[in-house]
DNA sequence: GTTGATGATTCCTG
DNA sequence: CAGGAATCATCAAC
């Protein structure tokens, strides 16, 4: 693409200044390296003189004022050993291979750059603009069971905020593109001016864009970690579940504590039994496991305080109950309104008996219970489900009056 | 602002 | 890896 030899049409002040040519090592004036590109010449003695003269002018050019160079460069362009001076220059250069050094940097790409390239892809910052963005991080935020699903107004706030990361990274990195391309052009009119002057390959070129290219590249870099770093702030702000706690609904915690409670000889649910508290309250899974949790060890550290809440689940159980009994068509009726569980039919027929006391609501419905019970309780509440019933005597759940509850702690 | 309740997290254990 | 225990952080009532 470059014409070394054409003839000089451009005047721009920057071909005027650096020629470049003070800097070739192989450019001793009086000890040119092929006497080729002087064939012809006859004194050499004069053509010494000649191109000593023309080097001085040469080297001097940087000095003089725009005018005064422009008219010496082409003064210089027209003179009769120029072309020889050029072939000369052509190939000193390429003896020494000068060209061609560093030419093979081939530079893998830099692993911290991919990884902030594909942090930005996953938080929907690069990429395509709908779907997999702001969208899947709330999404994959909300599914590891950091969110309730009220907390969605949260979200649209996340999402805006995303959205203007990402446009700011956009019309950042896209100055920068710009940028690049113009620098880019613009070194390369540069090269293309100096061709004129003193051999440029082709090959030296691409290795300057590359070298433009590379110092670009580190500063999207930095323009990609800064926007990373803003998306976890604002990750940290938003989808922090501790900062965005939010209460069950009334209903949640009502299935929940009614499962808990008619289970209470063993408060250990299944996968199974997980799963389906989580779709009738509208949570995650991992958030049942953590309320499970939180409310085994509550209630062990203070059965006396629980002593209320359980009777009343278990009148609730025991009237759900009755009702059954009574009209069979509603077999899975607990009286807990719109909330039902499959597994509540065992209301409080698993709590052992106190000190030898008969259950308080014996159903005759046993087998029914340890039906629920198998299916329910997984191998792994088997093993703890020992422990809790030693350490965790429930109370007299349907007999206030009788409260020998020990307000442990 | 204080305080108790509560959902979530972390660390540890079996 | 599930669960216990301790703790944190926030909510909500006062």
């Amino acid at each position: 693409m470059l014409q070394p030899q054409q003839p000089i049409t451009g005047n721009g002040p920057s071909a005027s200044r650096g020629l470049g040519l003070n800097v070739h090592p192989g450019m001793h004036p009086l000890n040119p390296v092929h006497p080729a590109g002087l064939e012809g010449i006859e004194n050499g003695h004069d053509n010494r003189r000649d191109i000593k003269d023309i080097l001085q002018q040469i080297m001097t050019i940087t000095d003089q004022s725009l005018d005064e160079a422009q008219a010496k460069k082409h003064a210089l362009n027209c003179h009769r050993m120029k072309p020889a001076l050029f072939s000369v220059l052509c190939e000193i250069k390429e003896k020494t291979g000068l060209s061609m050094r560093n030419a093979q940097e081939e530079e893998p790409p830099d692993p911290q750059l991919v990884r902030l390239d594909n942090m930005l892809l996953a938080e929907g910052v690069a990429g395509p603009e709908k779907g997999g963005g702001a969208a899947a991080a709330v999404s994959a935020a909300t599914s590891s069971g950091g969110m309730s699903p009220d907390s969605s107004l949260g979200h649209s706030d996340y999402k805006s905020k995303l959205s203007q990361i990402r446009n700011i990274y956009h019309t950042e990195l896209e100055k920068y593109e710009q940028a690049c391309s113009e620098f880019t052009t613009h070194v390369m009119n540069l090269l293309r001016e100096q061709s004129r002057t003193r051999p440029v390959s082709p090959r030296e070129i691409e290795r300057m864009v590359a070298i433009i290219h590379r110092k670009f590249s580190s500063i999207q870099s930095q323009l990609k970690q800064s926007t990373c770093e803003a998306v976890m702030i604002l990750r940290s702000r938003f989808l922090d579940a501790r900062r965005k706690r939010r209460n069950f609904s009334k209903q949640a915690t009502e299935g929940l504590n009614e499962y808990f409670y008619s289970h209470l000889s063993n408060p250990y649910p299944s996968e199974e039994a997980k799963e389906e508290l989580a779709k009738q309250c509208s949570i995650t899974m991992s958030q049942v496991s953590n309320w499970f949790g939180n409310k085994r060890i509550r209630y062990k550290r203070n059965i006396g305080k629980f002593q209320e809440e359980a009777n009343l689940y278990a009148m609730k159980t025991a009237l759900g109950a009755t009702q059954s009994e009574e009209s069979p068509h509603t077999p899975n009726s607990t009286g807990s309104g719109s909330f039902s569980l499959s597994g509540s039919a065992d209301c409080f027929l698993g709590v052992p008996p106190v000190n030898g006391e008969q259950p308080p609501y014996h159903m005759g419905a046993q087998d029914a219970q340890s039906r629920f019970s198998e299916r329910l309780y997984s191998t792994r509440e088997s093993r703890t489900n020992g422990n809790w019933q030693e350490q965790n005597t429930p109370p007299s759940a349907t007999s206030p009056g009788s409260d020998h509850s020990d307000n442990s702690d």
